[in-house]
DNA sequence: CCGGGCATGTAAGGTGTTACATGATTTC
DNA sequence: GAAATCATGTAACACCTTACATGCCCGG
């Protein structure tokens, strides 16, 4: 049920086609919730049944047609209800890598430090696309009345990128001492 | 595809019945990978059709009977497999209240404040639990062999929860700073 | 006497993933 | 000449969640 939400809290700021807001989700979203195009595409057409979306279809020349999806009344009262008055599930998270961290000890010490370096790697990266992102989106810290959930869920993610980073050279320095020892 | 090397890596460690395995999940791997018991037990008997564990049934008098799960070569040279060549799949999130606090600008900023603590003491609440563990687990931050991966994931889940309760606070300030200037 | 722990599972339904399909235009 | 972008979707399968079922023991 929550991915509905995240669309419709999604919609009830900008009238979107299902392309836009899987390229939303790629940029934002992502941080907290993900979702593959296809789940979103059936998502919004279940909604529209449910009458909780409006959606119009444009003609385009030199693209394939698109069809623009609008918030309702209805669906704007069911956002909120689900937001005030539905239980917080617990947070989820399946990360492949750390499920493999958790076997460290069935590999050699420096495969063990190449899949850490590799890991670090990617966060660095996503560090620094999501502060360029923050920077042009919030520059001094300064954010529009409708952006307050993006500017706070952001920082969470660049907080979260470095504690992963931090978290990450403590592991590698681990497990080299463990190597050197091993010698 | 996932869980089941999740289960392989605990068996590796100690043959084990289902119900011990939900119970190490709830300890230990939620930090990093969720399951529910039926998904596990579910998983066990598959593994068990393709040879990848052998189980022996223990009849006991005051409590049901148990059926303990031990790996099997052939599971094993599968773990080893996948963790050594199979690609690692980007992490994935699912935080219910990120996702809320992602549509702050719908609801009152004291009701958005509230949402805050209410997770800010879940979080601190973990946080002292999974110390509590890591501490009867690692003296001194001391590990045995085969628990290097346990030693490594422990600390990410602390270090997660403290940046998340460190986050919870400062978003907690920029929503009293928001809700001053409303007065 | 009620709830929780012990211990195992089935069944139904909901959610997520992967592969495939279309087809023009722009960029390397 | 190949790949990516725009834009939408279907179908098949894999995975996850929820409700239900059993039944005894122990502590408050």
């Amino acid at each position: 049920m929550a991915l509905r939400y995240a669309l419709l809290g999604l919609l009830a700021k900008n009238e979107a086609t299902g392309y836009e807001l899987t390229q939303q989700f790629k940029e934002t979203v992502i941080h907290f919730w993900t979702a593959h195009h296809t789940q979103i595409y059936r998502e919004l057409l279940k909604m529209e049944e449910e009458g909780l979306t409006q959606s119009k279809t444009v003609q385009q020349n030199d693209y394939p047609d698109k069809k623009i999806y609008a918030i309702t009344d209805k669906g704007f009262e069911q956002l909120l209800e689900w937001m005030l008055n539905k239980p917080v599930n617990a947070p989820k998270l399946k990360d492949d890598l750390l499920l493999r961290v958790s076997m460290f000890h069935f590999i050699p010490t420096d495969k063990a430090i190449n899949f850490l370096e590799t890991s670090k790697n990617h966060h660095k990266m996503g560090l620094e696309m999501t502060k360029q992102w923050s920077d042009d989106h919030f520059p001094n810290g300064t954010y529009k009345e409708n952006e307050l959930g993006e500017y706070l869920t952001i920082e969470f993610a660049l907080r979260y990128m470095e504690s992963w980073l931090s978290w990450c050279n403590w592991a590698i320095k681990e497990l080299k001492k463990k190597g050197e020892l091993e010698k």
